[in-house]
DNA sequence: TGCGCGACCTGACGAAAGTCAGGTGAGGAC
DNA sequence: GTCCTCACCTGACTTTCGTCAGGTCGCGCA
């Protein structure tokens, strides 16, 4: 049996919900929370395998509700559950740590499909979510990552050092400073770098380095 | 009634995989294929909602079969059924026009569940391959792209030109050669970028352009 | 008509980036 | 030992960038 906390702030739409859960037969609504703070402190006390989420709440809200579940209980797995398909949200929700998306216009045989598939460990989104996901996917495909990875473990460690600097879209003298070496020496690195890798300026070991995750801290931060 | 072809080169996975189908009560496989050849030619005949395909098959592969589906038969949906949960995979699939993405070593449900989003107009990965998708997208927010577009939509037209190819990681000279301007103009241009956007240098730009989905062209090209 | 404004273009000049040719020291092969 | 290699570091020199101050044209508007 799959035991499942509801939060929402509307009563009838967690009563429906229920009902469609009911009739799974393997799934059962342990508790049901009108806010994100009762659903925390209902989800301490029955230790749900999954928590239902309602993203618009009072007081706490589902998605800082989803972030806090998974500080305090990071065996239980979160799911969102909200009327929009909104970019900002989907991302949020995932940040936090939930494991499922789904979508209150979707099909009631999906809210059972999520539960279930979340249940056995795995993620979920709606349909509709993972429409736009493929549309990213086809964007930036998965093995980009990969292949950039391949390319940046040709390099030394002080090498793949400095590139992440200069995918942070730091100058040479910032580089120098911040690894305690002069000016030149970074340089020469730099062109070292590129030639290894076959590069032609730094703005290309830059997105290489974007591209292999290497980048430390946010490139587009407007600061000094 | 849900009419699916299935393709697998072996016909005891076939019996298998239909059996399963069956019991869903709303699903009908119309025909089975032991090829993606076969495959492509049954689709042509019976039509049916969705194609179940296996990725490796004889003579023409899955991936190979799903495209040549999307090019003949537009409104069939492609779902891949494979056993191996590979990053080059999904993407091709994706890429080629899959909508779904179904692991054989997931639950038979799950198999029922993903037919049925895919036959509703959506599209649906297997619960493990969501979740590399889950951490790629944690990478890179679904909103990234939409912030760096609302920055770039502040710029002229020709800025946004020059922001591209700065994208494509070209060097002034090779911008100002492809826009017809002399190399002091693009200066400018970039110049002007930097200070209206509050970027410190052209790879913060580069990264921007990158963001924005504003590049043209592979930038990690090593060509010329 | 003349004025201001914005988008577009340019050149000179100082400041970065990139190249090249080294120079150290640690570790493995013989 | 000595020779070789490789990772690490550096400075002089050339090329490329980025800034700044300015020029042209078209357009709205008093």
């Amino acid at each position: 049996m799959i035991h499942v906390l509801l939060a929402d702030d509307e009563a009838l739409i967690r009563a429906g919900i229920a009902s469609i859960l009911g009739t799974a037969g393997d799934i059962e609504v342990v508790a049901e929370a009108a806010d994100g703070r009762e659903a925390v402190d209902l989800a301490l006390r029955h230790r749900p395998a999954i928590c239902l989420l309602d993203i618009r709440m009072p007081r706490l809200d589902g998605l800082k509700a989803a972030a806090e579940l998974r500080r305090v209980l990071p065996e239980v797995a979160v799911v969102m559950l909200t009327t929009f398909n909104e970019d900002d949200y989907v991302t949020s929700a995932l940040g936090s740590g939930a494991s499922g998306f789904l979508l209150k216009s979707g099909d009631p045989r999906e809210l059972i499909a999520g539960v279930r598939a979340v249940a056995a460990g795995g993620a979920y989104l709606s349909p509709a979510v993972t429409r736009r996901v493929i549309t990213r996917l086809r964007e930036r495909p998965l093995g980009t990552e990969a292949a950039a990875r391949a390319l940046v473990d040709q390099l030394g460690d002080r090498e793949r050092e400095v590139l992440a600097l200069v995918g942070a879209a730091m100058s040479n003298a910032e580089i120098a400073r911040r690894l305690h070496l002069v000016e030149g020496t970074v340089k020469g690195y730099v062109s070292q770098i590129l030639t290894r890798l076959g590069l032609r300026n730094r703005v290309q070991a830059a997105i290489l380095a974007y591209e292999a995750g290497l980048v430390p801290e946010a490139p587009l931060d407007r600061r000094a």
